[in-house]
This record gives structure tokens, C-alpha cells and sequence, in this order.
DNA sequence: TCACGGCTTTACGTTAGCGTCAAACAACTG
DNA sequence: CAGTTGTTTGACGCTAACGTAAAGCCGTGA
């Protein structure tokens, strides 16, 4: 019983985010104008909400992953979109999109398998010199 | 016995290898002009063989990954590592990379979970209306 | 021979994703 | 009141990864 508001409090400024995650309020600002995010104002100033935060989260993994910005933005719309999309047009395009992520995904353990045994190349050949 | 030839045969121009990978041959052009390979010419004309194609295979699974050209041209140097670096700097190179490389995967393994159950809550409401 | 398709290089254009001032206002502090 | 700190909105700059002509060389078939 700590909050009861319908309003989630937890306000942060665009320095606590940008501190938070090692990335630059410029960096924020670019979201926020490539409509990613969208945080209240208060008169000029932005006022981040707990909502906003954990999208940011969302662009920021999404980014890890290397996924451009409008791929990112396609993405949260996938969660906004329980009340304001048609619910059968969701759920192809989260399949279409969970098919590329398969496919990065088998591309991403190809790849480790193959670094793996490079490496232990490597290290056979430096314990036991011809 | 098809082949013991010690120079590995298979000719490809620009157009097979473009044409193949549905890529242009721009693309390919400026793989070279960055160094991430360098095929034989004949003439002026560029000749690949089996290694320049196999490295590009490796290219464009990169690009898949979202790794920048830079970051694919060091992970192909991995490759010809082989003789050319120092094993020991080869081996801390790689163990970054696949640092790297687990941490995609755990995003991407999160990622896949949230859009699986994403689409089924849409199902879920498709079946069942209230 | 000549038109054609394929190759080449050179070079400028484009998009994404910010970095980096610049100028201005707002609140606090000494 | 002056100075500092944090915020805002432009606006220009920059790198990466090609796209897109432009213009020329080369070999082949009719």
C-alpha cells in the first residue's frame, strides 16, 4: 500500500535518465522528436514518468541489438497497441518481427560457436608449442 | 578426386556474387575499398574465389548482427588471425567480442519471450471476446 | 563495324543518429 | 544582484554505408 495513485509518480529529469543510462540528453531529445518517447511538459521543461523510463529501456536494448530507430519505434508500438490497434493486424506483424529475431538469433549463436572454437584454437596453441 | 588443385578453383565476377547474396554490386565494391576483402583482378576486372566469398558470407551475417563494417572487419581479422597476430591478444580479442556477442543473445532471448506473450494476449482476446 | 551489356573509377548525394555550439530563460546561491 | 547550474530550442557538423549518375574501356554477336 505504498501508492495507490492512478497517476504513477516517479518523476525524473532528462539529466536522471541520460545519467541513469550513460547516454546523452541530446540522445533523449532525438527519441523524444522521433516520437519514441513522449514525456509531460512542465511549461517547457520535459517531466519523465515511470511509463517513459521503461521505454526508454525498451530503445535502449533495442539499439544493443541494432535495430534502427524505426525499427525500435515499430516495436513499442507493438505494446502500445493492446487498446489502439486491431488485435489480428498485431499479432502478424509480432510474428513477422519474431521471425527476424529468430533468425538473428541462430546468425548470433553460429557466431559464438565459431568464436568459441577459434579461441580454443588459440589456447591449445599456446599451452602446447610445436 | 574432383579437386587437388593447391589454388582453390570457383571464378565468381561482382554480378554472380551480388546477384547471389541479393546485395549490389556497389555494396560489394565498397567492402573491398574498406578491406574487408580483396579479390584477385584480372585486368582491371575483379576476380573472387571461394575464400572472397566465403568472407563475404561472414560480412553480411555481421550486418545481420548489426555490427558496424568496422567491427566485422576486426572480427574477419579473427579469422586470418590464424598465423598473421599474436595468438595471446588474439585470445582477450575474442573473449571481448563474445561478451559481446552473450549479452545480444540474453537481449535478444528477453526480447523474444515479451513479443511471444505479447502475441499471445492477443490471441488469447481474439478467441475469447469479453 | 557497331551497338550492347558488363565492367571499371570518380564523385557527389542521402539517411540515420547523434555531437556540438549558441542563445536564452528559470531557479537557486552567496 | 551577479554567478552558477540546468533546462530549452534551433542550427550546423559529422560519420557510416551505401545509392546514383557519369563517363570510359572491353569483348561479343549480328
Amino acid at each position: 500500500m505504498t501508492s495507490a495513485d492512478p497517476e504513477s509518480a516517479d518523476l525524473y529529469s532528462i539529466a536522471d535518465l541520460a545519467r541513469e543510462f550513460g547516454i546523452s540528453t541530446r540522445a533523449i531529445r532525438f527519441y523524444e522528436s522521433k516520437g519514441l518517447i513522449s514525456p509531460e511538459r512542465l511549461g517547457a521543461t520535459r517531466v519523465f514518468r515511470r511509463r517513459d523510463r521503461a521505454r526508454l529501456i525498451l530503445i535502449l536494448r533495442g539499439k544493443r541489438l541494432g535495430f534502427s530507430l524505426r525499427d525500435i519505434s515499430d516495436y513499442l508500438a507493438l505494446y502500445d497497441a493492446d487498446r489502439s490497434q486491431q488485435v489480428n493486424l498485431l499479432a502478424e506483424k509480432v510474428d513477422e518481427r519474431l521471425q527476424l529475431l529468430e533468425q538473428q538469433l541462430a546468425d548470433l549463436q553460429t557466431t559464438i560457436a565459431e568464436l568459441r572454437e577459434i579461441r580454443n584454437l588459440a589456447r591449445e596453441r599456446v599451452i602446447s608449442p610445436s
